[in-house]
DNA sequence: GCGACAG
DNA sequence: ATCTTGTCGC
């Protein structure tokens, strides 16, 4: 694939007009069996990135295995520009594992961008894998903010009331999450799908467990590569 | 010019 | 994102 590091922001920028042609948003058909969550983890001040994927099996959420890759990236995180700087090291955790899910859960925004074109968006279109985003802090759009009780939602549109997703109260009196489409699921579906991974906390499994793993990676507790589990 | 600003 | 202890509230 091209080479992000070498990409000025303009340049990166002419790239996402051309990959948000490519997104796809529709109803959710396929079979879900599977669904992983992806997220990236690093040091600091440091060039090197730990990336995973954890797969589990749908709808128990149970951990079936992981991928985890250790990375190089010099593209700077710029608000924005967030798949510069991770799409790379996940398509390589990507590519390690056996069995593909059947949806991709992302650490981050999909269609709630600037520019229609989140990580989650930007991966899914690369990968030509249905993925959701979801983050824990707004990028971009304006919403209501829903009631204070678990399972409240308010849709977060742009400022022409065009919608690009959702913010949901995972957990009673807690701050809510952001939730958008990515690719190949469509807003309803990416908040249905998405509500279903909701368990004891306030992040979705997927992505929490994605996120302890690429943490324990990052300090040596666990090694690269794929591990199934059982 | 002044805020906002995923991870 | 990461670092980092205690503290407030359900």
């Amino acid at each position: 694939m091209l080479d992000y590091n070498e990409l000025t922001v303009p340049e990166a920028t002419l790239l996402q007009r051309e990959l948000q042609e490519k997104v796809m948003l529709a109803p959710y058909k396929g079979p879900l069996n599977y669904i992983a969550g992806a997220d990236i983890s690093f040091n600091k001040f440091s060039t090197t990135v730990y990336a995973g994927i954890v797969l589990l099996k749908f709808p128990s959420l149970i951990p079936v295995g992981y991928s985890l890759v250790k990375k190089e990236v010099h593209f700077p995180y710029v608000p924005g520009f967030l798949a510069f700087r991770e799409v790379p090291a996940l398509l390589d955790a990507w590519e390690q594992l056996p069995l593909k899910p059947d949806i991709l859960v992302v650490d981050g925004h999909g269609i709630a961008h600037p520019r229609r074109m989140g990580i989650a968006s930007h991966f899914g279109v690369l990968a030509q894998q249905a993925t959701i985003g979801s983050a824990k802090k707004k990028l971009y759009g304006v919403y209501e903010e829903p009631g204070p009780e678990k399972g409240s939602v308010s849709l977060l549109t742009d400022r022409k009331g065009q919608v690009l997703g959702n913010v949901l109260r995972s957990k009673t009196n807690v701050k809510p999450i952001f939730v958008s489409p990515g690719h190949l699921v469509d807003v309803p579906d990416s908040l249905r799908i998405l509500r279903q991974c909701i368990q004891k906390y306030r992040l979705p499994e997927p992505t929490r467990l994605a996120h302890n793993a690429v943490n324990q990676f990052r300090l040596g507790a666990i090694p690269e590569g794929w591990t199934g589990m059982s």
